[in-house]
DNA sequence: CTGAAAGCGCTAACAT
DNA sequence: ATGTTAGCGCTTTCAG
């Protein structure tokens, strides 16, 4: 094995409890005594072994995140800021994925490697909130995402309905009547795409348009191939729509490519909105318009409610801070020369 | 703190030795002691400290896994490649990008999480031959990409000049002849981009071309800002080419924006190839043809000789496994319909 | 300001 | 087949 404190203790003729103080730079040792002990240090090449002290003081400084899949640039771009944002606290970030399937939504929630996390910020998709009640691990658990819970855990998410609403509005102000919905899940309330379907029909109705729920598609995924599919079945119905809002970007880049190769145009013919605001967004041929989240902002807020259930702050009630978004107006909504306008939210 | 096997072999009334040995699935357990053990633990919501255990066994499964940013969708679908790989070995992902700085390569490389990590997956860019020498942590590291390295670690990486030269002869085959390549880095030997670069000078000379050195455009980095300027000097210049091959796909699709802003045609005035063949590249409006990498096996392979490492074996000679990769071609090189074409290599 | 000893929860010898 | 015991390397009282 490697060296240990009593190696050093040993070779600079100390106790390890001086090796210690050292090592963690405590208070009261006399610079004599810390260069005697730093240079035994130097010598042997000791590194502290974190397990040990992990093991001793219960924390391990190591916090996990599990997403649906990093093949989508949302959820890959938001582990960046997390990394980032938990680094800010020493924190080192484990990460799994999901699938979107529940099972290993449910695995992951209730003890991801027992013990060696601190915490746990999973986004779900699938997991229920009986699944959440029925939870036992105790490590603190942070929710990111669409999904509604009603369960005792911090989650961070935008606005979702005001976010959908700010998009359809801007559709509507296009002067488009007929705009789709791509990307919802089957009828249960609560499933994925819930709140930003309320978006959509709330300010269709907001703008005197009777919501056509046949404009409403269900995908098998959230991929570009599940938006191309989708929208060749809206396609090949009679009745077009003039416009399209995604579920999310991956989604709308899939329904771009399929309305492209049907010789239709963007956004002449129908314009498109998307949701995520990765960055291929700003580079597909017709750029995408979309509502852009504040990643660094639902990072930080969810490793600071990590945190600070971490340092003991007793949290009364489970908290829904509201991290920003704008809507960024792009080739794919705006006839012409592109704007690059933004709108604050 | 919580509850250990010594609460729960009070509570069934019998030693640690026996809830231990339920607990790791021990041979000799009788049925009757096991289901006792069991329940006591069931009632106490007993689950194992893996920290302790880590401690006690000098391993902690997890493996670490650095590449420059999860931005950039190549690495961020390595790193499920990397997850589920680890999976497969119950090894669980510990994630860091280091932003290609040479900084943060080294801190990695050096001892990133010391003794709480089993092995280190590192991407580097800018991390030279003599750091890797200098490195004094003793967990196993296999190197990723395409810098090459004189240092007695695992290798893993596709062969990056056979791959670049498929490329340029695809492109030769098409009838360039002005062959561009975008995403160099500054002159000295040993830089990122050297293999492929080289593989680019190769091919054009095989082809009986003399290699254009003003081709050579040396770009920031490798994001698709960088590749959209990097094309826009090229375009600025007197004498365009009629192909461009590009470090990876991010420059290439950030080029493919250049050229079609400037009115250009993909493939009839200007043919582009990428290399990784991200997902993205599937849906630009031009398909992208490039060099698909074999990211599972890669990430496979690196896994593989990590665990293989922890496991003992002797490694005599450092290794460097050559992943296999495909030629991809899509519509920015062939004119008319895609064909969807792809060559195994 | 430094030393001695206990123990975090677990596994691996060794006993029985 | 089950029990006992000794650490893994560290931090943390508690003395000195």
């Amino acid at each position: 094995m490697g060296v240990s404190l009593k190696d050093v203790a040993q070779r600079a003729g100390v106790s390890i409890k001086t090796v210690s103080n050292v090592v963690n730079n405590y208070q009261h040792v006399t610079p004599a005594m810390r260069t005697k002990v730093q240079q035994a240090i130097d010598e042997l090449g000791y590194r502290p072994n974190l397990t040990a002290r992990h093991l001793r003081k219960g924390r391990t400084g190591i916090i996990a995140l599990a997403v649906p899949e990093f093949g989508n640039p949302y959820f890959a771009e938001l582990a960046g800021a997390v990394i980032d944002a938990a680094a800010r606290h020493d924190y080192t970030v484990l990460v799994d994925h999901t699938a979107g399937l529940r099972e290993k939504e449910l695995l992951v929630s209730q003890g991801f490697r027992s013990h060696v996390i601190d915490g746990l910020i999973l986004s779900p998709i699938h997991l229920e909130t009986e699944d959440l009640m029925a939870r036992t691990e105790t490590a603190p658990l942070v929710l990111l995402g669409e999904r509604e819970y009603e369960a005792p855990y911090d989650h961070i998410a935008i606005d979702n309905v005001a976010a959908a609403r700010a998009a359809v509005c801007h559709l509507v102000g296009q002067g488009n009547r007929r705009i789709a919905f791509l990307g919802s899940r089957t009828g249960r309330e609560r499933q994925p795409a819930h709140l930003r379907l309320r978006g959509w029909r709330e300010e269709l109705a907001a703008a005197g348009i009777t919501p056509d729920e046949s404009l409403v598609v269900v995908t098998d995924g959230y991929g570009r191939e599940d938006g191309a599919a989708g929208m060749a079945q809206l396609l090949d119905r009679a009745d077009r729509p003039d416009a399209v809002f995604a579920y999310n970007d991956l989604i709308a880049i899939g329904a771009m490519r399929t309305i492209t190769e049907r010789g239709l145009r963007i956004p002449d013919d129908i314009a498109v909105v998307g949701f995520d605001d990765i960055e291929e967004s700003r580079y597909t041929t017709t750029t995408l318009t979309t509502i852009a989240p504040d990643k660094e902002a639902i990072a930080r807020l969810a490793v600071d409610s990590l945190v600070e259930q971490l340092a003991g702050t007793p949290v009364a009630e489970p908290r829904r801070p509201r991290p920003g978004y704008r809507l960024v107006v792009r080739e794919s909504t705006t006839p012409g020369p592109d704007s690059g306008h933004t709108e604050d939210l």
